[in-house]
DNA sequence: CAATCATTGATACAATTAGTACAATTATAG
DNA sequence: CTATAATTGTACTAATTGTATCAATGATTG
């Protein structure tokens, strides 16, 4: 059953390796709770055709979340998100996964031009605003 | 698809260096919407076979437009036009776009549950990082 | 003329992706 | 139950890409 499709979104003009988009696409939708520990994941072979890109290139996503523990491939049989991931890569992957998120914000930022004062200041003012609405919810 | 041939029209006597004249085509073409973002060049070794120069005149090429930010270039991948920013865009439009940007970031990270503190000192590393790579990059 | 510097070329290297054969597991036929 | 085929991941290699370094060349300058 859970034929849950996974969907991943790839930019091949990004200057991110592929097998780097796929991993840091999968440890965020763990991360954030859309793949949940014991999913299976396509077979290489599938999500490569899913994606367009050559089987090896997802093979060698998968090997690099295996061996960081997050999932589990087994020859045969599949590839699996790991049942119980230690706390220690959660928090880990956690702070990857803000880390990753914040090079691409930058990136992007830096791409449209803008400076690093810019940014720093539009952070602040964001994240102030944000902070207040939070305030105001939390009222309640 | 798209099997566009860049073609330049090199003169090898007008005291001009190759690579500069590589350099100032493919922007003019960029400019004249002949290239636009997105697009894939030829490899070096392709484009320098083509114009009978060495490859690594062309990679001095790419080069150039890589760090004027006009063109992204890809170990094992390949080269490609980058977005440029419309130099056009007002300033108005110009923090519009930021402060959606980092809206879009700060969503994203409060929906992946970090604090703001997580946030906002992750992204003083993460700026602090960018700085000093720049730094290196402009001091060559 | 000699020294210096920019340009170009030659060569070796590194990163990414693709191709091919193989091994482990599971499903199926008999 | 056993044999065989199908499915899955693995390992190794090859091909394609840009990068780094240094040497050769040729022009410029003192």
């Amino acid at each position: 059953m859970s034929e849950k499709k996974l969907t991943l979104q790839l930019d091949f003009h990004s200057g991110l390796p592929i097998y780097t988009q796929i991993v840091n696409q999968i440890q965020s939708q763990l991360v954030n709770g859309i793949l949940k520990p014991g999913d299976q994941l396509p077979t290489v072979r599938a999500l490569a055709s899913d994606l367009r890109v050559n089987f090896n290139t997802v093979a060698r996503a998968y090997r690099i979340l295996d061996e960081a523990r997050i999932i589990s491939t087994q020859q045969g049989r599949g590839t699996y998100i790991t049942e119980i991931p230690p706390p220690e890569v959660t928090e880990k992957l956690r702070k990857e996964s803000l880390s990753e998120l914040t090079q691409r914000y930058i990136n992007e930022a830096y791409r449209l031009g803008f400076s690093e004062r810019e940014v720093s200041q539009m952070v602040r003012d964001s994240l102030k605003l944000w902070k207040e609405a939070k305030h105001v919810k939390d009222e309640e």
